[in-house]
DNA sequence: AAAGCGGGGGG
DNA sequence: CCCCCAGCTTT
């Protein structure tokens, strides 16, 4: 065993995390929580595995679950197309594995939403098999402890890394390394401000020694971002229904509902919306035009304005839409963007009271 | 190989 | 304001 492998042990013995998911060896509570946690931290991610874990105590009821309301369990949580992997890998294993999870780590790689990663997470943590993670903190710990400067988000940094890992990996009980290896990395060898000066690994650890620590992991990408420019139409109809539209083109938010929208280059006045073309002949009105709302993505800011429209009768036909027609007190039923979900909040909390006023 | 995909927390 | 988080998929 390497001393790095021998530290780390003695480290996790003192200091291991508990958490809901370790307790088990049921692939389909391992799998549900990998899945949850790719890129998402534990406080974050934590609630959501137990409240799908409730709703759905085995794969089967995941499976037979409707798309929409694994949808809205999920919501707030980002990276939608994990949700929609989760649905499909659970009508998979339901249909075509008899329920039965993949138990090699070939079949559980080949499984939708699995990667390298999550592989070898429910591998180990499942099963017992010799795959060792590696993950964010994986990369951290690692490129700090052996002082690599090679960068993580190349093809051939992260084979370099990977066959480390590999190389530390405790073959006997690959949970336990793979476990601590995590824990290290999340509680103690942390992004920002690492706790080095009560480290067990200090005399050992590369980065310290040279005072690299605070450059490692190196990343060779920076992703550039771009400005969306939304204008949301609130439509409300005379018997209190609002229209949505679910988003089903290739862009983010993809299966998640939102209310008809016009995409500009520019927030622009409301004028420059076409509104009476877009509603004919029909009568209505613009009761407000809220705030401008932001949220930063990871590669995009998205501006959202917010035109509260109030038509005289319900609407009839409106040329190629595919809107759905809901009543207002059973927007809860559907999935939202965080910034949807925020402009409503907002509405109920006295801003734009009049909204959800009898008209 | 590079780009796209959320949302929240912390410095 | 920027960075990072139990990454994966598509192009």
């Amino acid at each position: 065993m390497t001393i790095f492998t021998k530290n780390l042990l003695l480290w996790y013995k003192e200091n291991q995390r508990a958490h809901p998911w370790k307790e088990t060896k049921n692939p389909y509570h391992i799998w549900l929580s990998e899945i949850i946690l790719q890129q998402t931290r534990i406080e974050q991610g934590t609630p959501y595995f137990l409240r799908f874990k409730e709703k759905y105590p085995s794969i089967i009821d995941l499976a037979n679950a409707p798309e929409d309301e694994v949808m809205r369990l999920w919501e707030g949580l980002g990276y939608y197309s994990r949700a929609r992997n989760l649905h499909a890998t659970a009508k998979y294993v339901a249909l075509e594995c008899n329920g039965v999870f993949p138990n090699t780590h070939k079949n559980i790689l080949a499984l939708k939403g699995v990667g390298p990663y999550t592989a070898a997470a429910i591998a180990s943590f499942a099963y017992d098999l010799p795959h060792a993670v590696v993950d964010g903190n994986v990369y951290r710990v690692l490129g700090r402890y052996f002082n690599i400067s090679e960068p993580i988000d190349t093809t051939q940094g992260k084979k370099q890394f990977a066959q480390l890992a590999d190389q530390l990996l405790l073959q006997k009980d690959p949970a336990t390394y793979n476990q601590a290896i995590m824990d290290f990395g999340a509680t103690q060898c942390v992004p920002v401000n690492p706790a080095c000066e009560t480290c067990i690994m200090r005399s050992s650890c590369k980065a310290y020694q040279k005072g690299t620590v605070t450059m490692r992991p190196i990343k060779s990408k920076k992703t550039k971002q771009s400005q969306r420019f939304f204008h949301y139409l609130v439509i409300s109809t005379p018997d209190q229904k609002v229209y949505l539209n679910k988003r089903l083109k290739k862009d983010i938010w993809q299966n998640l509902y939102e209310f008809p929208m016009i995409e500009k280059e520019s927030l622009v006045a409301s004028e420059e919306l076409n509104l009476n073309t877009l509603f004919k002949d029909q009568a209505f009105w613009l009761r407000k035009v809220s705030s401008i709302f932001r949220q930063q993505l990871s590669h995009q800011k998205i501006h959202a304005q917010f035109l509260e429209i109030q038509l005289k009768d319900n609407l009839k036909q409106i040329e190629n839409h595919e809107w759905i027609e809901v009543p207002r007190n059973q927007l809860d039923k559907y999935a939202f963007p965080r910034i949807i979900n925020t402009y409503l909040e907002q509405c109920e909390t006295g801003q734009n009271r009049q909204l959800l006023m009898d008209f």
